[in-house]
RNA sequence: UGGGUAGUAGCCAAGUCGGUAAGGCACGGGACUUUGACUCCCGGAUGCGUAGGUUCGAGUCCUGCCUACCCAGCCA
């Protein structure tokens, strides 16, 4: 794996390179460990990137595990999605496993607690569960039924697991300390009965391990060294390691905890995320205003790019918010580089020039890069009647305005230098038409320095114009500017889209979905996958260019 | 008010045995420019939540305090 950016020192990587150098370990496994329940989001390529990048480094293994305890929320279809995310993202994993492939080990593994009296069936409700739990302050009381014997425990733990009882009526605990000042050590329920059938183990199962009782099982079979996940498991850890104790692992993982991801104006919760979805303010999973993988491929970021964003933004404890603009920075960056760089007018405006004879047409021969020529050039029509950006024209201009306004001379990029003479407006006062003239001399390339001009713009031959619809995206979530605090759904920003008819160079007309390319002058763009056809060209602004203008 | 964790620049973040505050993003200034882009220079903490203490010397050690986040699913 090539690494343009390479890996910051972090915590975690500091206690592997100690593992590794007390001899704790001669190799590392990680493994990265989603629920099929929701596509992956940019917080999981985080994860993602953690977890490959450090095993690639000290020549270790990643699993990718499916956690799929909870066959109620959980479905097959998010496993292919889960993994062309990754793939697509650049990894490739060691071992692929799935949390239901070790039921039967669990189940054993349950038992032998039993066996210990270090767990019991309960016959409490949910709600009666709740209530002995006691609160943050004060301490639980002891279940009437966690003295029950081994023997009356391991005959009703088989029974459930037979089918005898119903969903809610029993579940299986681990007996801890009901007196814990951790909440999750208070005998936490670890097998509960819930009679659905499992996408991958069908009917076989009617009971069904917890997390916490399931995590550490799955970690300790796969000889996983480092169990990296987020900071809200940190007070799980004891009871990660008191069910790798009890159930007598042979092999000890090391659960560590770091700060997930959070990005300004982004949303990153699952269940927002699919209520986006479900109630239609998105397109889909691969909306591309989504921070999932999905979305983001769509609108046009690169692997490259999100691999180099989750590698310079570091890994720590410190609940943090990392400023978006930083994944608009790897964007630019990787593909300033890779992009052809054509012509594209987003908000057109036309332009005559009156001095260029009527059927004129010169084809142009332009660099897609002139920074790599190997990229290749190609024609690019010139005539009488363009379009230019409508930005690009001011009739009363500030000042530091040089791009066209009348009287004033700007070069048309690759082209002439043209002078505008005279606006044509409609009824109500609105530019429809600017009227210029061109310099023949100052063709581009012909090496004229007779004089020169501020301002640069970009341009597409009206006749020649493809049509394009484009995209442009802002924001989806506005992040609450120190007024009270509003919920998700109150901050859907209105303009997160705008759609616009513009034109691009001929030489796009047969761009194919996942193309990019740099409008110059504009930014990057994307060509949709969904929404592109044979007729019809539509492109997603990935992000704009830069622009040290300001207009004031 | 129980437990857990964290506080280094506007935002991320490094900082190994205490030795005199990396880097990136953003921002500002300048150079260059047929993209107001890119690139290239220059600019930032006498300061590491705060108050004390130990020490020749403290972001690093000690004590107190403040603030923020997480935990009371038969979710993960």
């Amino acid at each position: 794996m090539e690494s343009s950016t390479s890996s910051t020192s972090n915590f975690i990587r500091n206690i592997v390179i100690e593992d590794l150098k007390s001899g704790k370990h001669k190799e590392i496994i990680t493994r990265f460990p989603p629920e099929p329940n929701g596509c992956l989001h940019i917080g999981h390529a985080k994860s993602i990137v953690l977890n490959f990048e450090l095993a690639d480094e000290f020549n270790g293994k990643t699993n990718l595990r499916f956690d799929d305890t909870n066959p109620t929320k959980e479905d097959t279809e998010y496993v292919e999605s889960i993994k062309e995310d990754i793939r697509w993202l650049g990894y490739e994993w060691d071992g692929l496993h799935f949390a239901s492939d070790y039921f039967e080990e669990m189940y054993n593994r349950a038992v032998l607690l039993i066996k210990k009296g270090k767990a019991f069936v309960c016959d409490l409700s949910a709600d009666e569960i709740k209530e002995y739990r006691g609160t943050l302050t004060v301490p639980g009381k002891e279940s009437p039924y966690r003295n029950r014997s081994i023997e009356e425990n391991l005959d009703l733990f088989e029974r459930m697991r037979k089918g005898e009882f119903g969903d809610g009526e029993k579940v299986l605990r681990a007996k801890i300390d009901m007196s814990s000042p951790n909440i999750n050590m208070r005998d936490p329920v670890i097998y509960r009965i819930s009679h659905t059938k499992h996408q991958r183990t069908g009917n076989k199962w009617c009971v069904y391990p917890m997390y916490d009782f399931a995590h550490p099982i799955e970690d300790a079979i796969e000889g996983i060294t480092h169990s990296i996940c987020t900071l809200e498991f940190e007070d799980h850890r004891p009871l990660y390691d008191w069910v790798v104790r009890e159930c007598e692992m042979e092999h000890i993982p090391q659960q560590i905890e770091f700060a997930r991801l959070n990005l300004t104006n982004t949303i990153m919760s699952k269940r927002f995320l699919k209520q986006l979805v479900d109630e239609g303010v998105v397109d889909g999973w691969d909306d591309p205003r989504m921070p999932t993988i999905a979305g983001l491929r769509r609108r046009g970021y690169t692997p490259e790019s999100i691999r180099n964003f989750c590698r310079e933004i570091g890994v720590a404890k410190a609940t943090s918010t990392v400023d978006s603009q930083m994944l608009e920075h790897f964007v630019r960056d990787d593909l300033s580089a890779k992009c052809p760089r054509v012509m594209g007018v987003i908000r057109p405006i036309k332009i005559v020039i009156t001095n260029y004879p009527e059927d004129k047409v010169e084809m142009l021969e332009v660099n897609y890069n002139p920074n790599i020529p190997e990229m290749g050039k190609r024609l690019v029509p010139f005539s009488r009647e363009l379009y230019i950006e409508e930005e690009d024209f001011m009739e009363n201009p500030p000042k530091k305005y040089f791009r066209l306004f009348p009287g004033n001379e700007v070069r048309l990029m690759e082209a002439y230098f043209i002078k505008c003479n005279e606006v044509i407006k409609d009824e109500n006062g609105k530019v429809i038409e600017i009227r210029c003239t061109y310099d023949p001399e100052t063709k581009s390339g012909t090496g004229f320095t007779g004089r020169k001009v501020k301002g640069t713009i970009h341009w597409v031959s009206a006749k020649h114009a493809v049509p394009a619809e484009m995209r442009l995206y802002e924001p989806l979530i506005l992040d609450e500017n120190d007024g009270e605090e509003k919920s998700f759904m109150d901050r859907i920003n209105p303009n997160s889209m705008k759609i616009v008819n513009g034109f691009v160079e001929p030489a796009l007309k047969d761009a194919k979905p996942q193309d990019k390319f740099q409008f110059m002058r504009v930014g990057y763009f994307n060509v949709d996958i969904k929404y592109t056809t044979n007729d019809k060209l539509v492109f997603n602004r990935i992000v704009s260019l830069k622009s040290s203008f300001k207009m004031k």
